[in-house]
DNA sequence: ACCTGAACACCGTTCAAGT
DNA sequence: ACCTGAACACCGTTCAAGT
């Protein structure tokens, strides 16, 4: 079974899955394939040929999956579930996030879905001005993540100097009244999902007002 | 001039800045310094600990400038202006946005600057609650960034296939509008300051109304 | 206490060479 | 056309050794 473009992604993506971004070396992807690293030269130019290429895959899976559902009438239940579903994707894959916010991306995966949120906007009656400001306020959201940067567990977590928290009475506030109010949520003491919407819909909402 | 890891900190800043995050390595580190590589060692752990060491920095130079402006009595103007300031500083440390959203940061810094926040809110009449899901709202607008995953050149830069811009409508629309309504703007065609008040203040009335 | 040289295990990438 | 071995220039990091 000879290589490929294709087949190298697919290995990528199979090796970010199981191993996360940093596992991914060319040296390791080519093992992955029963191959040598410089084997790989001869399908993709370059790494960040294949960085680029997996966003493209992903991208892919997200048009894919967006793609089964029929948009429902309303602009802004039809924008809220394409972007539910595409996070779906992204829950898959936990490496892309990262790495889709590092890339300056072309992918024509990303542009194709682009183009039909924006399609559900205008059917909504968005100007092209409000569409455009529209994108950047959603930002990572209208692809279905929000790369989370305050991890709530650091609050209390053993390394925060003891001194440190009496400088924090309103952080150590609220993370306690948190912890106690929602004892059993997902990551930590945040309920991922319902933050995401949260989020969403707030941004959504805010959209629909300036309509 | 002795080694220290204050002075380590700070050429590492300063080679960031000057010739981004990918020229950070030990050794490039350690020669500006005047130093052997390994010589960093005994004054920092890892270079995980000089990335982490320099996100404080940064953060430090927020609360340094977020210090001096005193607090407008309304909550929303006050979070507005604290979050613009301290955009600022990102926007003289181009390579931070990315190392923020990498690092799970326990930064000391970062969480004075966050309990501040929290208590400008509180004070305008939040629950814990509230502000809880107001910063996962706002997730890296709250430090004063939003991390730009689409470049609206792309939709017609010269390595998108002409066949591929039949299949994008409602994306090659939306940027021929902008790009003739707006032709002289700061980044591409998008006025970046203008956009991050655009999204910030879509979230500040949402969460507003919500209060 | 503070710095360094030599060395190790790893990178991405080239290039000429194999089939 | 497709794959590879040897080699290069770079990483981060260790460890024993210097002052």
């Amino acid at each position: 079974m000879p290589l490929s473009r294709e087949r190298v992604l697919r290995a990528a993506v199979d090796l970010a899955d199981q191993h996360g971004l940093r596992a991914l070396t060319m040296r390791r992807l080519a093992e992955e394939l029963g191959a040598e690293a410089m084997s790989l030269y001869y399908h993709v130019a370059k790494k960040e040929d294949v960085l680029d290429g997996i966003v493209d895959v992903v991208a892919g899976e997200i048009n894919e999956a967006v793609g089964h559902v029929e948009p429902a009438p309303e602009w802004k239940a039809a924008v809220r579930e394409r972007i539910l579903t595409a996070r779906q994707v992204f829950l898959r894959h936990r490496w892309a996030p990262e790495l889709f916010e590092t890339r300056s991306s072309t992918s024509t995966e990303v542009l194709r879905y682009y183009d039909a949120l924006v399609g559900l906007m205008r059917a909504g009656g968005f100007t092209y001005d409000l569409v455009h400001h529209a994108l950047h306020a959603l930002g990572s959201r209208a692809l279905g993540f929000s790369q989370e940067l305050f991890d709530p567990n650091a609050g209390q977590s053993a390394d925060v100097p003891v001194d440190l928290v009496w400088q924090l009475p309103n952080l150590t506030g609220m993370l306690s009244e948190i912890a106690h109010d929602d004892p059993d949520s997902t990551l930590g003491w945040c309920d991922d999902q319902a933050e995401f919407e949260f989020g969403l819909d707030v941004i959504l909402d805010g959209l629909d007002r300036l309509r």
